[in-house]
DNA sequence: ATATAAATCAACTAAATTGATTTATTGACA
DNA sequence: TGTCAATAAATCAATTTAGTTGATTTATAT
C-alpha cells in the first residue's frame, strides 16, 4: 500500500489556486482577454470577472493595454501581467563566479552584481551577497521594496566533495545566514534544478508538459519536468543528472563538464560570452565522448519516464552548446532503443543566464504559481506558509 | 514556457474528489473512525461526517465494525470498506497465458479463469474473455451486476515485435472489441504497471510515495511512483525498464527476463507456483547477469528521480524472487554511485497475481481513487467522465 | 458524578454557478 | 452615410455547493 499524503480540498483553499492559474496562463500565453481565461481555466466569466478584479486591485495584473477590435461583439480587453507587480532576488553560487540579480514579475532583469573568485567560499560570499543586495535595495523606491518576495539561490550540491578548498561549506546553512542577515524569506536549489526552472517560467521556446534537462556548466546538473512541474524528489535531489552511471563504471560527471575541458586543455575558459579558443582535436574528444554518456543518460530517462524532449543548455558559448546537441542526435540514433521512441533533442533558451534567472524564480514560485510549478522548498522565515494567503490580502497599492 | 493544462477548484468539484480520498485513507490504513478521518484529511469533523453518510448511503463504506472502547470519551466507531461496495473485472494477457479475475472492493478475488495457449492470438483471447465473462456474470446477483464497475485489461505493449506468430496483434484494438462485446467500459494499461499499480493499491506492505518497481515475467517491465502516483507518461510508455539501455549496447530485456532463462534452459518453465528445476551455474549466470543490469538501471531511476525504494517482483518462485534482489543490492554497492543516496531494495508480496489484479485495479482507479493515482486512461464506453459524478449520485443499495 | 472525546445539529461563510442586464463593437440595409 | 439588429464581452444579482465554527448530545473511563 502506498502512502498518498493528499490534502482535501475546500472552497477556501480555492480562491488562491485559482488566482495563481490565471496568473501563470497569462504568464505563459502573453496577455489574455477575461473570456479566453474562462474558456482556459474552465470557470464561469463571472468567476474569472471576480478573481481578475482583486488581481488588478492587487497590482499584479494591468488591464490598461490596448482593446482589440476586429470581431463582431465588445472588443476584448487583454489583461497583461503587471512589470512592477512583485521583484525577486536571485544568487547563483558557481564554482568561479557569485552572481546576484533583481528581476521582475515578468522575468526582464533589472539589476545585476557579480564576484568571481578561484573557489567559493561561503563567508565572502556571504559578505558580497549582503553588501551586493544593500546596494540593490538603495535604489529602489519604498513601493518597489515591498513588493520585493524574497531571495532564491542555486548552487551545486554536496560543493564540500569537490576539493579541500570547499571543506568550508560542508555543514554550513547559508540559506539561514542570508535571511537573517537579509532579513527576508530565502529559498535553496540545486543549479542544475534552477536552470531549468528558468527555462520553464522564463524561457522564450514553447515546451511540452514533460522533458529532461541538462545544464553543463564547471559541473554537469540537470532537472525533470513531470506534468508541467520540476521534479525535486524525496531528498531535494532529483536531476542530480551529473550522478547518472554510465558505461566503463563512471558518471556522467566525469565525462561532460566544462571543467573535463578544462583540464584537458591545462587552463581555464572565459567566464563571459566572449569566443572559446580550443584546438579541435581536444574538443572533438569532449563532444564525442560528452554526447556519448548524456545520450545514454537521455535514453534512460525517456525509458523510466517516457519523455518527448530532451533539453540541453549549459555556460557555454551558443555555438559548441548546438554543436553538442548535433552530435549528442548522432550518438542517440545510433544506439539500440527497441522498445522506446527517440525524444526530440533541442537546445536552452537562457545560457549562461539560467542559473540566477531560475534562482530569482523560486520566490516567484512560491507565491505566484500554481502547487509546486517550480516546486519550490518552504521558506526559512516566518511561520505562516504565503501559499494560504490569497494575493488580494496583499492590499490595493 | 512550459504548458501547464491545470483545471480551475470548485466548490464542485471538491466533494467527488474528498470522497475519494477517504476512501482511500480507508483502504490504505484499514476500518479507520471519523475522528482519524478528520485528523488524516484536514476536513472538519462536520464535513467528514456529511461525506461518510453519503458514502455509507451509496454502499461504499460499512459502519457497522465493532466498537473501539478502552479510552476515555464515546468510543470508535470505525469505518470499513463494504466488501461488496463495487466489483471489477481484470484480464491478463501474458506471453504463455491469459487469466481473468473478479475483484471485490477490497481486492480480494472472487473468481478466477485462465487459458494457457503456445502464444497469444487476439481473436482466440477475445472469445477467452467473452465466455468466461459470461460465465462469470452468471453466478453474480443483480444488485452485484449493477455494481460491477468494468473491465481492465493488462498486456505487454508492442507484442507484435516478439515474433511473427504474434503478428495479427498490430493494430488491433482489443480493448475497444471487448469494450462493444461486453456492453461495458474496458481500460487498458502495460502489465509492467498493472502490476506496479497492484501492489500499491491491494500490496500488504507499507510503500513510501517515491519507488520504482521492476516486474520479471516472460518480458521485463516495471512501474514508476511519484508522488504516490503511478505514472504513464504522455504516450502511455513509462516505466518501460525492459527498454531500458545498459552497458554493451544492450537492454534490460536482453538480459534480465524469464524467456532468457528458458533459452538457457533449452525448456519452458511451470506457469503455476510449483518450484523450478534449474542447473545451478545455469542459475547462478542469469542470476548475476540479471542483478547487474537491473541495478544499473535502477541506479540511473535514482539519479534522476531521487527514488528511496526500489521493488523487485515477478512471475516466478519467491525464493528466485529474493535471490535476486539479494544479489542486486551486492552489485548496488559495487558500483561508483558519487552524489546518489543507493535506495532500498525489497521484493513485491504479490508474485504471479500482480499483473491480473492489477488490471482489475484500472476501473477501480477511475471510480474510487483520488485523482490519477493510478492514472488510468479514459474509458472507452460513453461521453461523459465518472471522474465529474459524485458517489452519492449512485444511489443507495 | 465528572472529565473526556466522538459525533451530530444548527448557523454561517467562501467561492463557485446561473440567468438577466449593460456595453461596445460589426455588418446589413434604408 | 446614418440607423439598427446581431453578437460577444463583461458585469450585476440571486442561488448553490460544500465547506467552517460553535453549541449540543452521547457513551465511555476515572
Amino acid at each position: 500500500m502506498s502512502s498518498t499524503t493528499s490534502v482535501a480540498w475546500t472552497p477556501q483553499g480555492a480562491r488562491s489556486q485559482n488566482e495563481r492559474l490565471i496568473l501563470w496562463l497569462i504568464r505563459r500565453n502573453g496577455p489574455m482577454p477575461r473570456a479566453a481565461l474562462a474558456q482556459a481555466t474552465g470557470l464561469s466569466a463571472q468567476a474569472v470577472t471576480n478573481i481578475t478584479r482583486e488581481l488588478i486591485a492587487a497590482g499584479l495584473l494591468d488591464a490598461g493595454g490596448e482593446r482589440q477590435r476586429g470581431k463582431v461583439g465588445q472588443p476584448l480587453r487583454p489583461l497583461a501581467l503587471a512589470p512592477d507587480g512583485a521583484l525577486f532576488l536571485g544568487l547563483k553560487v558557481g564554482r568561479r563566479m557569485a552572481e546576484l540579480v533583481l528581476v521582475d514579475f515578468l522575468g526582464q532583469i533589472r539589476q545585476m552584481r557579480s564576484q568571481p573568485y578561484p573557489f567559493p567560499d561561503p563567508d565572502r560570499t556571504r559578505d558580497f551577497t549582503v553588501a551586493a543586495t544593500a546596494e540593490i535595495l538603495a535604489g529602489l523606491t519604498d513601493e518597489q521594496r515591498a513588493r520585493l518576495s524574497g531571495m532564491g539561490m542555486a548552487t551545486p550540491y554536496y560543493l564540500w566533495d569537490w576539493g579541500h578548498e570547499m571543506e568550508p561549506w560542508r555543514g554550513r546553512d547559508l540559506r539561514l545566514e542570508l535571511s537573517e542577515r537579509l532579513a527576508m524569506p530565502v529559498w535553496l536549489e540545486n543549479d542544475g534544478s534552477c536552470a531549468c526552472g528558468a527555462e520553464m517560467i522564463f524561457g522564450t521556446a514553447e515546451l511540452p508538459e514533460n522533458f529532461l534537462y541538462f545544464y553543463i556548466a564547471h559541473f554537469a546538473g540537470g532537472g525533470v519536468v513531470l506534468d508541467g512541474r520540476l521534479r525535486h524528489g524525496p531528498t531535494r535531489n532529483a536531476g542530480a543528472l551529473g550522478s547518472y552511471p554510465v558505461p566503463d563504471g563512471r558518471q556522467v560527471l566525469d565525462v561532460a563538464s566544462v571543467s573535463v575541458l578544462e583540464s584537458a586543455l591545462g587552463r581555464p575558459l572565459p567566464l563571459d560570452d566572449s569566443a572559446w579558443d580550443l584546438s579541435p582535436a581536444i574538443l572533438q574528444e569532449w563532444l564525442d565522448k560528452s554526447a556519448t554518456v548524456l545520450s545514454h543518460a537521455a535514453l534512460g530517462a525517456v525509458a523510466v519516464l517516457d519523455l518527448p524532449l530532451v533539453v540541453i543548455d549549459g555556460a557555454m558559448p551558443p555555438a559548441l552548446r548546438d554543436a553538442l546537441v548535433a552530435t549528442m542526435a548522432v550518438k542517440m540514433a545510433a544506439t539500440r532503443h527497441h522498445g522506446i521512441t527517440l525524444p526530440v533533442l533541442r537546445a536552452g533558451t537562457l545560457g549562461r543566464r539560467a542559473r540566477a534567472l531560475g534562482a530569482a524564480a523560486l520566490p516567484l514560485d512560491e507565491e505566484f504559481l500554481p502547487g509546486g510549478t517550480f516546486s519550490a522548498p518552504r521558506p526559512v522565515r516566518g511561520g505562516h506558509d504565503p501559499r494560504e494567503t490569497p494575493m488580494h490580502s496583499r492590499g490595493a497599492s
